[in-house]
This record gives structure tokens, sequence and C-alpha cells, in this order.
DNA sequence: GGGGTAAGTGGACTCTGTGTCCGCTTAGCA
DNA sequence: TGCTAAGCGGACACAGAGTCCACTTACCCC
């Protein structure tokens, strides 16, 4: 069984993908015979009931067996979906950085083409700020150890930051792309906003800042 | 018992204080009874095992029990000293960090004071980075959660950048700390270092380039 | 130097979460 | 309506966390 099928995203899905990868769901896949009507039904009480438990709780004290219970379905059944807790956190996160890929790559300016390099990083941190804002919890929860880099997402986030870094004609982009999204980490972002109780306004002007400055206008 | 004795260092003790905290032992405070000879040496011989153990395994599977057989010492004997495996590497960071921390307050430019924010920021950048290089799988070790930002040290590095920001003139300093830090998370360094297969220069040489963009000359 | 005392020690024990296995159920199909 | 295998879920074994308590021994005092 594919990875993509077990709930955590394949690298190759966002990585970069002509049309955003295959964003329809996996099932339109011939090859796969068909998904029984109890198996979906499954999946969707178990991210129901997942989005629920990490938005609630601390997203670190979330285990298989809660959110088994709590979708109301064994162990093994969940199992069956996800490995772990992380993955369904990434498969919940996936849907909303779904919608941002999209308009980053066929949205209107500045999130979309169209705009000058610096002003589309700027709105791209803005974006991405939001994300945090709104599902901070499930962010949090999809992180568990190295996995931030791992994930298809970021890769995606990799090719979108590399591409405004070529087109801004800042000198060695590669070694500068995971810097510039290190700002983004969820857990920066918590620290920030509710350990520091800076507001969201601060960080954000902080951020186009930044952006402003790595990339030279012209 | 205090947080220092226990191994996890207080955040009051790299905080700012004055002549750098208490850099001395914890016995030579007199309200403290002395500790007993053996004590020390296991306490030595776990740190021993715990620095060898994380260096030459997945810091992620380095368990109490197994720090505690790799020193010869019972469970509870470790966890009288240290709470869980991650304070064990703090504490064993926390050495090499301190020479730093003294260098940044006391030493010579443009790592100490004299040289202008931005080419101090920059020669901090460098040595953290020489830091990482040398004991990655201690800074990997001694993540677990959001530890990052609770440790002593990071509030250390915290006052230092900020000093920097000021002396810069840069415009809300205190959003913009944490932004400043964010490159130099050991897991970020890691995915560059060995994911991509980054050199050390060049990383360096982005981090010098951001230390010269955030804090214009002058 | 010897005895008292409390700090220090270490193994055993419980508890929680993980991951797997296997017999039962039931959806999908002919 | 009956067949078949995908899907299901409870049970099980295992690993690590954290605690407890009876034993040991370093240190202090006389």
């Amino acid at each position: 069984m594919s990875d993509e099928q077990r709930g955590r995203p394949s690298a190759s899905v966002h990585r970069v993908g002509g049309p955003l990868g295959d964003l329809q769901a996996p099932q339109d896949n011939p090859a796969t015979p068909r998904r029984r009507a109890d198996a979906v039904r499954n999946r969707a009480q178990i991210l129901a009931a997942a989005e629920q438990l990490f938005t609630e709780h601390d997203p670190r004290t979330i285990t298989m067996d809660r959110i088994a219970k709590a979708a109301g379905v064994g162990r093994a059944t969940l199992y069956r979906s996800f490995p772990d807790p992380s993955s369904v956190a990434v498969a919940l996160l996936d849907e909303h950085e779904r919608r941002l890929q999209g308009q980053l790559i066929y949205g209107p300016p500045p999130l979309g083409p169209g705009a000058p390099p610096a002003e589309r990083l700027s709105a791209f941190y803005l974006a991405m700020l939001d994300l945090l804002e709104r599902h901070l919890p499930l962010a949090l929860g999809a992180e568990v150890g190295p996995d931030r880099y791992t994930t298809g997402a970021y890769g995606f986030w990799r090719v979108h930051v590399r591409t405004l870094l070529v087109e801004g004609r800042v000198s060695d982009p590669d070694a500068l792309i995971d810097i510039v999204l290190s700002p983004l980490a969820p857990e920066l972002f918590r620290f920030q906003r509710h350990g520091m109780g800076l507001s969201r306004d601060r960080i954000a002007s902080s951020l186009t800042g930044l952006a402003r400055r790595l990339i030279p206008p012209g």
C-alpha cells in the first residue's frame, strides 16, 4: 500500500508536480480496486475526531489510542489508515495547505504569479502566518521529530521560495531557501505568539520587512 | 531540590546575570550541604556515558534506561540527577555553550563588544554554526518538544541578539529576535547540512549575508 | 577510629502507549 | 442470496517512563 493511501502524503505529491500533483482523491486511480464504503466512512470519522482532539488538547498528548476511541473505531482500523498521530495531523493540515498551494500557482498576485518576487514572498509569509494562526494545533501535532522537512508540503514551500529567490537574483538561492522558511516553524510561531505575547501584526511586519531586505527590489 | 542541581539549568543562570550567572560548580553554594563523593562520581559517569551515546546513536533512541546501563548506575540514580534524556544532553551542551557565552560578553571583537552590530551578529552566526557542527548530536538530543525556547541558553541568545538589534536601530527588535535565531535550529541545520548536502561555508555565507541585510551598516 | 544518620543507590513494580496478529464481520459483486 | 476478501477490532506482547522502598555507604561528630 502506498504512503498516500496510508495518510502520510508522499513527497512527490506536492513536491512540484505539474498541475499540483494529484489533487483528486486517491480512489480515482483505476489501479486501486475501490475502497469499501465503511472504510471511507471510518476514515472520515477518524479525521473529524482527530481534528477536534488536536484542537482541544495539547497535541503532544494525542495518542493513537485516544484517536481510535474518539472516532469509535478499533486501534488496528486506525493503524490501517495512519502509522502515527502526527500523520493524522499531516493529513488534516494537508487539506488547508492545498488551497494555499493552488493560490501560489494559479491565484492572482501578489500571492500568485505576476508580482515582483519580494512582494510575492511577503504575501507568502502572510498567508503562512494565517495558516498557522488558524491551524496551529494541527501544525504542532504534525511536527514530530524531523518530520517538518520530510513532509510533502515542506517540499512544496521549498520549490516556491526557490523560484522567488532565483527570480529575485539573490546569490546562492539554494542555501537560502530553508533559512527563509525557518521563521515559519510552528513551534516558533507558538512561542512568539503565546509565549512572548506578540500580536499577529508585529510578526507579520517583521516578516514582510525580512522579505523586503532579502530580495532587493528591481 | 533546585532545577540546576537536577541537571536542567534554570533560565536565570544564563538569562543574563551580571558575571555570567554562576559559572562555578553548584556545590560552592554554602547553603547546599555538600554533595557526596559517590554522587559526584556517578554524575560524571552519567555525563560521559551519555555524551558517547548521543554521539554514536540516533539521539531520539536514547532512553533513560540506556543511559543508566551505559553509565553503570541504576535508573533511580539517573533520575536523581536528570528528569529525562534531553536534560542530560542540555547539561552536556551547556558546558560548550558557556564558553561562547563568555566570549560574547567579555571576548574580543567581533564576537565580543566593540565591533559594529552587523559584524557582531555575523560572528555570532558563525560561532553558533561551529557549535552545531561540533555538537550536533547533543543539540538534537536536547531538542524535545518546545524545549528549545524554554532552555536557559536560548534565553541568553535572545538577550544577546536583542542587544545587537537595538544597537543596530532596527524597528521593533523584540519581534525580530526569534526570527533572527530561527535559522539556527539544530534540526534545520541537520537538514541543510546532511539532508541537502550543503557545505558549512555555504550556510555560513547565507547567514552572514542575512546579518548584513538585517542590520544596516552605520 | 567507630557509630549514627541521612543522602544516595538500584532493582522491582506499575502504568501507559505502541504495534501486530488473528478470528470475526460485512460490503461488494455475481 | 451466497461467496470472497477487504475491513475490522479486541487481545496480546513489548518497551519505556516514572516511582517506591529496603539496603548501602559517605560524611560528620565524638
